[in-house]
DNA sequence: TTGAATTGAGAACGAACGTTCTCTATATTG
DNA sequence: CAATATAGAGAACGTTCGTTCTCAATTCAA
């Protein structure tokens, strides 16, 4: 067994153990037990805790933004690629290991205490944004879009993740509906 | 020094506390120490510490709805007091303490572990989305714009907290304006 | 095959936590 | 005033945590 596999199982099993107790209710003893590894190759591949932490957190933000970037490029018009956003919490609240956004949840748990997981909770958050200012400018909206399209999904996340139900990305998708076609009207009526 | 003003010294110190550096990372010593009471008075007045935290969020409960209902009562009409709840986020935001919503954060750090947590985050966050209910019914909207309107105020208070910045209270609030207005075009075309 | 390096299993360490206990000093009450 | 209860200060306890260390087993090189 390579160094990269046992790397990324670690990271694996960290991602899930984390994501389903809390980052600080699980030890380094039950990493090691889940991940199959001896606590040396433990500290041999990673040189503390919160070094871990980072890995998960680089792994969530490329998964992540993986996942949403497939959902948005199977859809057709430009409109529909900023609704596939909500399409992509749908499915993501969806699943049984659905417990938030993880960048919210390790933000709250450590942020304070730790700011280099503040400064990538920030950075995952601005990316996103980004990305949905591409997909607003390439519909030809106006760039105030954006941030409300982005500030909807976050809503949506916490509100499904704490409610425990799904529906929020559905009433997150309408407003966006809403907000998208007034936007599109003002886009056009400035430009023209 | 009689037992219900120690009490809330304690509730109040811990609350202050807890959102600067999260839950978990603040211990019974160091609250004793900034409640100026002993450690006996401290399991005198509370069997543990879980149960702290319960008084706290309850404590915020009570003073976030307070606050908001404040805000919205001085708002003439009842669109302007749906729109009040984003200048309560606004004002909330600019707040040097502001480390995001209390109970978003106390479900991401203990929720997984701690039933009563999530069930209490849970509480809350339907609550508001009742309140919301309420003034949405009051200006005579149709239901789906409540969940739109919390999700967004939801959405807003996680950007606030992980981007440091307020910017997003107006930014949800053009939102809301967007899709109060046309929830309400809807509202009464459905009820003529 | 023999010697050196590496591994796994888990004991051990030091710190921190939540909670309880001890002891002394101060109030309270008859 | 004397006897008793209560308070504060903080030591102590048992556990858990992140991290390191020990040591026997195994792998690899020559």
């Amino acid at each position: 067994m390579t160094s990269p596999e046992i790397r990324s199982r670690i990271v694996e099993t960290a991602d899930g153990l984390y994501n389903a107790k809390g980052i600080q209710a699980v030890g380094m003893d039950e990493l090691r037990a889940a991940a199959h590894v001896s606590l040396k190759r433990l500290y041999q591949e990673f040189p503390s805790k919160s070094s871990i932490v980072m890995a998960v957190l680089e792994r969530r933000h490329r998964s992540w933004a993986a996942g949403l970037d497939a959902q948005v490029r199977a859809a057709g018009s430009p409109r529909a690629r900023l609704l596939a956003i909500f399409d992509y919490l749908a499915h993501w609240f969806g699943e049984d290991s659905f417990r938030g956004c993880g960048f919210i949840n390790s933000f709250a748990e450590l942020g304070a205490m730790s700011p280099e997981v503040a400064e990538y909770a920030r950075k995952h958050k601005e990316s996103f944004q980004e990305y949905v200012g591409d997909l607003a400018e390439a519909a030809g909206a106006p760039p105030y879009l954006a941030p409300q399209l982005s500030i909807l999904a976050e809503g949506a996340q916490t509100t499904a993740a704490i409610a425990g139900s799904s529906e929020a990305a559905g009433q997150a998708r309408r407003a966006a509906e809403v907000l998208i076609d007034a936007a599109l009207r003002e886009g056009i009526r400035g430009a023209a």
